[in-house]
DNA sequence: TTGCTTGCAAAGGGTTTGCATAGGA
DNA sequence: TCCTATGCAAACCCTTTGCAAGCAA
């Protein structure tokens, strides 16, 4: 695959590994910027970019904004739509929507994703603290 | 609901109205000028904006981009890879989902989207040219 | 008249790119 | 040595915002 190595593309996917947090780009900056103090954004989306490209890691997008998995095999996606946390959702993927999606259109079809959303435990406890004091 | 009235206004709900095709605001906004050539970028995002506050029309997310569904019923989305074309997909949505994502998590679950990804026909067919000329 | 809505321009957030330098193989 | 990877800064795309003027109620 030609990809020579460096120490930022290393910390950078040791990062990525690090958490099931499906962290964003800024995440990852901000992360490794205290393991290498002069590491800049765009060498961080460099390798981000790369590394999905390879395929050792995926790039998902949520909400608008680009963010990276470690885990390669098929899942689906819950996000919080309070504080924007992204997590996977333990279910066994749906085999039978790309079959029955290939007989509903006349495109050739290459995969899916599902996304629920909801609000986490976290900003759930702290919804229910602030209307307490309504 | 305190919406004024606006000829902008009505002109952005027509032309997000007039297709079936989930249009980005760039879309909308070029769309726009040939009937109110002053019309700016602006206006048009504030609009399609409010209008999904109101529960007039729905945005949706896709490929990092901001699209406008006037389809208000819950249903899923199928997007060409090559071209970005985000289409309904006509299948009954999985009710399970959500409350097999409810026992998965501590989320609170509010919702949830699908997107098939494939090839539009029109893609299909820009493909298989290319590949006899190679 | 009142205050929501507009056009314009500028700013904002996330992401990408050009370029000269640094550094693996 | 050769060529990929880096840091920096600027550019890019999509979207939002501040403001004075316009216009519906």
């Amino acid at each position: 695959m030609s990809m020579r190595q460096s120490r930022q593309r290393d910390v950078v996917l040791e990062l990525v590994r690090s958490t099931m947090d499906h962290p964003t780009a800024n995440w990852v900056y901000r992360q490794a910027r205290r393991r290498l103090p002069r590491i800049s954004l765009a060498t961080v989306y460099r390798n981000l970019k790369r590394l999905a490209a390879e395929g050792v890691i995926r790039e998902v997008q949520s909400a608008g904004q680009a963010r990276f998995d470690c885990n390669l095999g098929r899942h689906y996606h819950i996000r919080c739509v309070s504080c924007g946390r992204l997590g996977d959702l333990p279910l066994s993927v749906d085999a039978r929507l790309e079959e029955q999606a290939g007989r509903a259109t006349s495109y050739r079809i290459l995969g899916h994703e599902v996304e629920v959303h909801g609000l986490c435990p976290l900003c759930q406890s702290r919804d229910d603290a602030s209307h307490q004091n309504q």
